[in-house]
Formats: structure tokens, C-alpha cells, sequence
DNA sequence: GTGAAAGCGCTAACAT
DNA sequence: ATGTTAGCGCTTTCAC
């Protein structure tokens, strides 16, 4: 059995409410508190969070809720989110709900179970019913990447729609001429808003025909797929905008095997992280978001919630590069 | 405040024990059962994991200490842990150490408040010195990828050493003559172990010359760094045998940059997911780890060990492809 | 500044 | 099959 804050007492002649007032900050005779420190190196005792947790009702967990966990974009948000979050003394208890509706509801009932103190997810319930119950219950939620309909939830994105836009502005400035689309499906936010900024500068540009896939899983092979797809009925498609970084890798492939040459016979607007392409192929651009800083704004704006700030929704700016 | 297992005994007009003997399963009436099902459903009662796990000293939580999140072989086994224990009703409280001995103790401790029930772990500390303390007191522990010297904790490897050696053989069949490792400093067991298998197959097959670069990170850059100089210092180099999937992707942006062709000036054998290297340059070799398999085994094993078992070390295969 | 006592929400004997 | 009672390890009044 563990050490616990009775076995301090014991070692210290002090009683069990004195220690955890030393734990908690109060005043302790200088005295005691080095008897205290003694005796929590010899015995090793380490506090009990659930006995802390159940009295307080704080657990010092926060939720983590994530539609893919194999994705570059959501480890990388993850991993930010860990540290921040650590240093302010919270752990993190992740879930991957495999973008099943369902699934993501199990996990909410999951992580309300485990008391955490806060939830951030990205949303796959675009009503984001499955967080409205909490989220009205007191324990706040905050949304990154994709919007909801709750108004009861905080929401961190990026400007997607305007950033998308300018991307492909700038590849028709190039000189593209027919521009293709490889986006997930439209009942998706973020999808949906990249979509809209494709649409718009194509518009702007007279540029009538859209050419579009959908792609169902945002992966490389659904992004291969749609790529072979497109250019088999589009063959004389001279640009390409991608809207995620794996089904950016999986478009390249595409292209590889069906003998164009990217950046020469068509250029490609990929999203995030192509360090390797851009190595290979220079001419690649993309649309970077700000991973790190939406990790940290949505830790900054859980942790403001958990200490009673209000709903606040915040849009963070991505850049082409 | 949440509900209670109180509020469904004055709902349901039945006593505490009896709403908690359904929950773990015994006999209830089933009139009565009907009734507590109501009362679940219309309380929207949630059962609080604290106050159950203060209660029997199980958390079902389990933690997972990774030394870089963002590194896509961590990522892909917590992904496949988090299903495989979600499956059995566990949650994962994920930890990032950042390489770092220090943090690493320091999390074991934050794990051990939150009443971890055991631990996955990928080991910084060759000691094991970080866990055999919690292992010895009754919290199994997994260490997957790296073996420690500790007799306390379970280890989860594949066959390093072998599969290196066996990759290299096979450069040297392809006709290299000239091979160089890009590989992790040698304290990291996995950097050792392949260093290992590539010397014992250049002196099998009478190439005396080692050459090799030692990369304190296995990030991209490490791997860019270490090749431009190995490269450049011995620029007849025709084969380059690169020990994880980051270094690899380093390596071919070096490569590029030098003007050397990859599978042709240049034979290439990686380690791990290189999807996409693969369909750039299709002459590109790798070892690759049953990476979800070690997931899943890792996740067995630590289960085993709660239930009783004893510590248990498994070697998983590598396989060239 | 420290102690005594009560209680967070649940489970585990034991009794009925 | 269900109720009674006690207690997990901690924090929190309230005395002193």
C-alpha cells in the first residue's frame, strides 16, 4: 500500500491537517515544515490525486479529444498541449474517437467519468451535441480546427476560408490556368471553409470551371485516390490545392505514377508540414497553419475557462510559405 | 454538482450498495435493475472514477511516458495502446519527457498521483533506475523499444541488431562497397543494437571502413546534419544505411542538396514509414517495425501484469521491405 | 499554527 | 437480493 498523508503524521507527530495545509500553501512553523520535508523524502510519499480529486472536485485532468491520433496535425497540437498544460500541474487523458460520432460521445461519458476538470477536442459532430450537456453542466470545452453549433463551447480555428483563397490567388498569379481541388468532404468545417476560399478566388479570377474531389478519409490514400481520379478526367489540370498534409503526400505519389512532373506540369498548394516535399520538390508551396499556437491558445483559453471565464471563440491566422 | 450515486437511490428508493452491486454486476431484481436504468437515464448519472478508484485502488488508468510525441514511431504506438486499452476500459494519461532523464523521474511521480494503475514506457534512463522503485512497489511497468538494465520491468524490443545486420548484408549484396550508418548516439540501446548488426555485417563481409556519423537528435535536422558531413567527408559513400524514419527524411534532403542521386549515386536503406520516399525514388529500402503490433503486445503484457503475471521480455521481428 | 471531526462518492464486508 | 456500516486519502470548517 502506498504512503499516505497518515503515515506522514505519524512520522512527524503532526496530524493529517497539518500536512495538507503545508501541501496547500498555508502557514507551518518552520520547524515543523522541515520535519514534514523529511519525512516525505524518507517514506517517498507522493499526494493521492483521486482522494484530493474527489474531495475537491478537481481532478487536475483535462480531456483530450481527437478524431485521428495518426495524424501529423493533431500529435503535434497534442504534444504542445502536454507541455503547457503539464507545467500548470494538469495531466491529460487522451482519446481517439476514429472521427466516429458515436465514438466521441462514449468518450465524453468516459472522460466526465474520470472528473476531468476540462475537455479539448476537435469536434467531429459538427452540431456539437456531444458537448452542450457538458459544456452547460460547468465543465468547460474548448474546440479547435472545426466550428460547432453550441454556443455554450469556446472555439479556436484558423482562418481558413481567406487563407485558402490567397493560396490559390497566388497559384493562379503563377499562371495556372485550371486549378483542381482536393478537399475532404464538405460536411466538414474546415473542409468546407477551404472549399469556399478555392471557390471564391476562382470566381474573382473568371476562372469558371471547378474542378473538385472529395475525399472521405483525409489520408494518404484517400488523397492518392482523389488525385488519380481528377487527373484521369482532367488531364490537362495545371495546378493542384490539397487541403491537408497527408492527402498532400498521397496526391504527390499520384502524380509520380501518372508521370507528371510537380511543379513543372502542374503545381501543387499543399497544407502544413512538407518539409521532405519541399526538399525534393522546391517549388512546392503550402499553407502552413500555426499548430503550435493553437495548441497553446487552446490550453490558455481551457485553463481561463476552468477559472470561470466566459465562452470566447478566437481565429489565429495562417500564412503561405 | 454531478450526480450521485445518492440521488439514483432516492430516485429509484433503493440504498447505495444496491445501485453499486448492478454496477459491478451482481444480482439485482430485475424490476429493480429496470428502475435504476431509468434513473441512470434520466439523471444522466455518471459513475466517478475517483471515487471508485480511491475506494479499490484502481485508477483504470494507465500512463505512458514517451520521450517525443512529436516522433511519428511514439505516436503510432500510443495510438494503437489508446484503442486497444480504451477496449478494456482503461484511459491513457500520455506524458512527453522531452528526452530528459529529469522529467522522466518527475513524471513517473505525477503518474504515481494519478494512481496509474501501471506504465508503458519508452526508457530515457538506461538504468531503468526512473521505475524499478515503482515496479518494485507492486506498479508494472512495460518499457517498449529500449531494454534498461532493470529485472523489475517488462521489456517490449524488436530484433535491432539482426535486422540491421541483415539490411546491410543485403546493401552489400546490391554491390555497395562503400557504407556509411547515420544512427543515434550509441548510450540509446536501438542506436547501439543497429550500429551493431551494421559492423558485424561489414566485417562478415570484409569492408574493414566504418563509417559513421552519430546524431545527438533523431530528428530531420540530425539526420541532414550528420549526412552532409559524412558525405562530405567521404564523397564516395555509395550506400547509407539511416537508423529511424526522421533521420532518413534528413538524409535524403542532404542528399539532394549534395547533387547525389538517390538509388542511383546512392543506395538508401531506412528505417520505418518512408510511404512517400518510397514512391519518389522506388529504389529505396527499409526496415520496418511491427509498430502496431508493438502497441498491442506492449498493452497485453502491461494487462497481463496487473492481473498478476510475471515480468515477461518479448523480441518482435523487423522485417526489410 | 495546529488538531478534531466530518465528508467527498464509492465499494466491501456483514447482517438480514 | 438488499440494507447497514465503515472507510479509501484527502481537504475543510471550526475550535483552540
Amino acid at each position: 500500500m502506498a504512503v499516505t498523508i497518515k503515515d506522514l503524521a505519524r512520522e512527524t507527530g503532526l496530524t493529517a491537517a497539518t500536512i495538507s495545509a503545508y501541501f496547500n500553501g498555508a502557514n507551518v512553523r518552520p520547524y515543523n515544515k522541515e520535519k514534514i520535508e523529511r519525512a516525505i523524502d524518507r517514506l517517498g510519499y507522493v499526494r493521492n490525486d483521486y482522494a484530493r480529486g474527489l474531495r475537491t472536485h478537481r481532478s487536475m485532468t483535462i480531456g483530450v479529444l481527437i478524431p485521428e491520433l495518426s495524424n501529423l496535425f493533431s500529435t503535434t497540437i497534442v504534444s504542445e498541449m502536454e507541455e503547457d498544460l503539464r507545467k500548470k500541474g494538469y495531466g491529460i487523458i487522451v482519446c481517439d474517437c476514429r472521427s466516429d460520432a458515436a465514438r466521441e460521445k462514449e468518450s465524453v461519458r468516459f472522460l466526465m467519468s474520470k472528473m476531468a476538470d476540462g475537455l479539448i477536442v476537435i469536434p467531429v459532430s459538427s452540431d456539437g451535441s456531444a458537448f452542450t450537456e457538458l459544456a452547460a453542466s460547468g465543465t468547460p470545452v474548448v474546440a479547435i480546427d472545426r466550428i460547432t453549433d453550441s454556443k455554450n463551447i469556446s472555439h479556436i480555428v484558423i482562418n481558413n476560408r481567406e487563407a485558402s483563397k490567397e493560396a490559390v490567388a497566388s497559384m493562379i498569379n503563377e499562371g495556372c490556368k485550371s486549378i483542381a481541388i482536393v478537399c475532404g468532404e464538405t460536411d466538414v468545417y474546415t473542409a468546407a471553409e477551404r472549399f469556399a476560399g478555392y471557390a471564391e478566388a476562382m470566381e474573382e479570377a473568371g476562372l469558371g470551371e471547378k474542378i473538385v474531389a472529395e475525399v472521405g478519409h483525409f489520408s494518404i490514400d484517400g488523397g492518392y485516390r482523389a488525385t488519380k481520379k481528377l487527373i484521369g478526367e482532367n488531364p490537362d489540370t495545371d495546378g493542384l490545392f490539397v487541403t491537408n498534409y497527408e492527402m498532400t503526400v498521397g496526391a504527390i505519389i499520384a502524380l509520380k505514377e501518372l508521370g507528371k512532373e510537380v511543379g513543372g506540369d502542374i503545381a501543387i498548394m499543399g497544407f502544413d508540414n512538407v518539409e521532405i516535399l519541399k526538399a525534393v520538390y522546391p517549388g512546392i508551396k503550402t499553407v502552413s497553419q500555426p499548430i503550435s499556437e493553437i495548441g497553446r491558445t487552446a490550453a490558455e483559453t481551457l485553463l481561463a475557462a476552468i477559472e470561470g471565464a466566459p465562452v470566447s471563440d478566437k481565429v489565429l491566422k495562417a500564412k503561405m510559405d
